[in-house]
DNA sequence: TGTTTTAACTTGTTTAAACATGTTATGATT
DNA sequence: AATCATAACATGTTTAAACAAGTTAAAACA
């Protein structure tokens, strides 16, 4: 339900791209075109254009035009980009996904959780393990810390669900951005109890550890997902910043 | 040497930030103060913040304000966000760098290179191994194809030293933006026998892949990064996209 | 005193216009 | 036929103004 019209003409590119109404490597219509098509200003229409180019679907060509590098990608299994919970992921990838809640519990951080979790010591929190499955695989085991003041009312029970589907509809909270850090680090016997894997085979795990923040500017969420390596896939788009 | 008033404005401000001129959590100015500040108009204001809200710096708040969120990073050893070369990461983070080559040729893309690296069949390519030296310690091994007539000159005397230097300063070609993939794969023998390392410790790389766009809409560029993984990282703030 | 309304802030969206700068094809000139 | 100037068109930057919508504190009211 988009509410403002650069982001219906931001969904509306964005769609022709990726169902070829544009081709790859060929040049979108101009500005002016475009404005025309969607009866908007120039800056609406620009707007728009700028969210495809941050999404690395089309590049602009200052006196050229706008040219569209848009392809599919294969996207076995599990794919991360945008901020998504993992049902939301699952059911894009067109797979069934399944949370197993391993534990359910509440204490206050220490000094040590502090210095990785960047909450004050002392913070209440809710700390919560939870098992992903994709197919009846079970794919990443999740470590959550949620603040309890931001987070009143969560049981195990929603955590079985969807955390962030409670969030936002009934908490009506806004989340807003996830910083995030990717690294690899050494399969524990948690890892390998969990995900039923042989550290004779991988011996890592991709961990993807990161800080959430919803609209009052309150850091409600850290958190450390291990995904089994051989389905865990990161994707990018950056974009060279002038010197 | 930024050329744009919007660039010297996001600038300064995340230099601000970074240097706690603003500290964590405060607010700061309003756009009218700052507006003043900067003597600039509100909309070349707004572009600059809106890149600080991208790069996870801060964080608006409609009504309320723009929250300082910044907090440094624990940036052990080697750090990856934006598109940046080797010797640039390396010098922006304090360490000497060094570059060993240890293959440059060049051949015509296969069809099953054709299906990893995005090239036409066909295309000619220079390819080159290379290995990245952070403080005399290896870590990272990579696999570059430079598309041979967009990087016309190319010597294994210039790969030593930086590719991005010579394609931005000699060829005057501007990087424009990289599409990667972050994945975690089996170390191989050569990963074992270039970067030192045991597979009876780490047995996994983290492997950027990454295709490079320049100005022309011209994929230039496919590479390869095989990250020895206690030394990887990879941070990416992601902004939650309303639906 | 406590509640409600209002006014004065804040950021968010959209339009319009002007000028700058890079690219390309047309057309004049040689 | 080749070269060069130019006009037409592309995106890039900046300003100005109006209105929308969320927040907060002051003012008015009961």
């Amino acid at each position: 339900m988009p509410k403002s019209i650069y982001e219906t003409i931001y969904k509306d590119l964005k769609q022709k791209i990726e169902n070829d109404v544009f081709t790859y490597q060929q040049l979108l219509p101009s500005e002016n075109t475009l404005i025309q098509t969607y009866h908007c200003s120039r800056n609406t229409l620009r707007r728009a254009v700028s969210r495809l180019v941050s999404d690395g679907y089309v590049q602009t060509m200052q006196g050229k035009g706008v040219r569209n590098i848009y392809q599919p990608a294969a996207q076995t299994a599990f794919t991360i980009s945008e901020i998504e919970s993992f049902r939301e992921s699952a059911v894009r990838n067109g797979h069934s996904p399944l949370t197993e809640v391993l534990l359910f519990t509440e204490f206050a951080i220490s000094e040590k959780q502090s210095a990785y979790t960047g909450f004050p010591v002392g913070t209440d929190i809710y700390y919560i393990q939870r098992l992903h499955y994709l197919d009846h695989i079970p794919l990443i085991l999740n470590h959550n810390y949620f603040l309890k003041e931001a987070v009143p009312g969560l049981t195990a029970q929603i955590a079985e669900n969807s955390i962030y589907d409670y969030l936002e509809n009934t908490l009506h909270m806004t989340i807003v951005n996830s910083k995030r850090i990717m690294t690899v680090e050494k399969m524990t016997q948690i890892d390998e109890k969990y995900l039923k894997l042989n550290a004779e085979d991988y011996n890592c795990m991709a961990v993807v550890s990161s800080q959430t923040y919803n609209s009052d500017g309150v850091m409600f969420e850290y958190t450390q997902s291990r995904h089994r390596p051989d389905y865990f896939r990161f994707y990018d788009n950056a974009v060279r910043k002038s010197n």
